[in-house]
DNA sequence: TTAAAGGTAAGTGTTAACACTTATCCTTAA
DNA sequence: TTAAGGATAAGTGTTAACACTTACCTTTAA
């Protein structure tokens, strides 16, 4: 006979703002005895809340809620509940998501395209104490990224001279490099070495891209409140 | 006791990217004996070919597929199949979008935020067929047929058509013209007649401000699910 | 039944951004 | 003191996007 060793039965609690997601989800996890779903909600505010009375073991994170963000809402739990694991569930692209949240102290990133079989691994991997992202997201960031130990999380960003985030922050406000030159005073071609040295560094191919990270760069340190110098 | 007629079971089918929205859907539609779901798809071309095959009665359609829009599917399940009913289920603001999702022939509308409850409700009533959307979309279509131009959203992105706001999702991905071409079959030569319509329309200078705007736009219609200029 | 609007797309020329290379000047760390 | 990194910037060539124009076809509104 086979010594089964008790495995604990591990509690979730779902955040997510459409009804049916959270539905899919519940069946997901019904499905596995060794966890179970001990509370749901669609709202910031509520997970505040219940988290703190329910004290699950882990919460699956949708970023898009109506109201604050899920990544105030991560940054919040982990203020008020540090022992929680946090797994993000979202629709976002993850290679440009993952690394913001597990900056802001989330475990995990797995993207609702990917679907139930995913996210059930997510979850396990997190409970056994392991990060769970995609393997590119890993190869790219997992030698900067240790996790919530160290405090000297080093987003690609940090890598970014004092002069190259000036002139991203102007790249984020849609300025051409023309104006940038004449805002900070320098040779439109040393504009274009900032900008050919920023998108190097940050693994960033067209100017499109460019733009998009830093209009969403510029628009989460303002929530953020770090400093760009 | 209570006379049963026998009520015809109606087929559905089911188009939505993300595995475990199907899963809640799936489970809601299992609830009702008189409504049963045939088949599932997560993308625009198997859809068209799955419901050619299976002619299910109704259809729910979410708006945000990889490749094709929900949008264009709308209109070519029209072509091919019009006697199938429509209802879109979207994470986009009714508001906003259930005036164009009628006109390309869909005969309702459903937030996901909204819940099982009216997504039953709704695919009931377009069963019955009606239409069904929200209250204030109604009494907005109707103050629109009395001539009052009560717009609902004084939104610049609302006088943009269908094919051109298209464009601007993709443009707020960072995609690039060729890409975007490639994505929804045009030549490179009208996303680019798209693009300087758009930017006519909303009084957008610059490449990058016209990223810029589409990027946050993009982030407010799945953050707030509001349109703000 | 015209007219208007939307979607499509071609031609031609211009500008902004990027790729790649080289180079000077300054500060800091080995 | 030499090497490294940061900031500066020029040269040359390519690509993406935009400006402007014209045009065809279809659907819808007057």
């Amino acid at each position: 006979m086979v010594k089964t060793e008790p495995e604990p039965i591990r509690s979730i609690f779902v955040v997510d703002d459409h009804p049916l997601t959270r539905a899919g989800i519940r069946e997901s996890i019904d499905l596995h005895a060794s966890l179970t779903l001990i509370g749901e909600s669609d709202n910031a505010d509520d997970t505040l809340e219940k988290v703190q009375k329910l004290k699950p073991d882990l919460l699956i994170v949708d970023l898009t809620l109506r109201g604050r963000s899920g990544l105030e809402l991560i940054k919040d739990l982990r203020k008020v509940q540090p022992e929680v694991e946090i797994l993000v569930f979202s629709m976002h692209e993850e290679t440009f998501y993952a690394e913001r949240v597990l900056r802001a102290g989330a475990r995990g990133y797995v993207m609702k395209s990917e679907g139930a079989k995913q996210l059930i691994v997510a979850i396990q991997t997190i409970l056994k104490g392991e990060v769970h992202v995609s393997d590119l997201v890993a190869s790219n960031f997992l030698n900067n990224l240790t996790g919530r130990q160290t405090k000297t999380s080093s987003s690609p960003v940090s890598h970014l001279t004092d002069r190259e985030l000036e002139v991203l922050a102007l790249v984020g406000k849609a300025r051409e490099s023309r104006e940038i030159a004449k805002v900070l005073s320098m040779s439109v071609k040393t504009v274009e070495a900032h900008r050919a040295s920023i998108r190097q560094k940050l693994d960033i191919k067209t100017r499109a891209e460019l733009v998009r990270f830093a209009v969403l760069w510029g628009e989460d340190t303002k929530m953020d409140g770090i400093t760009k110098s």
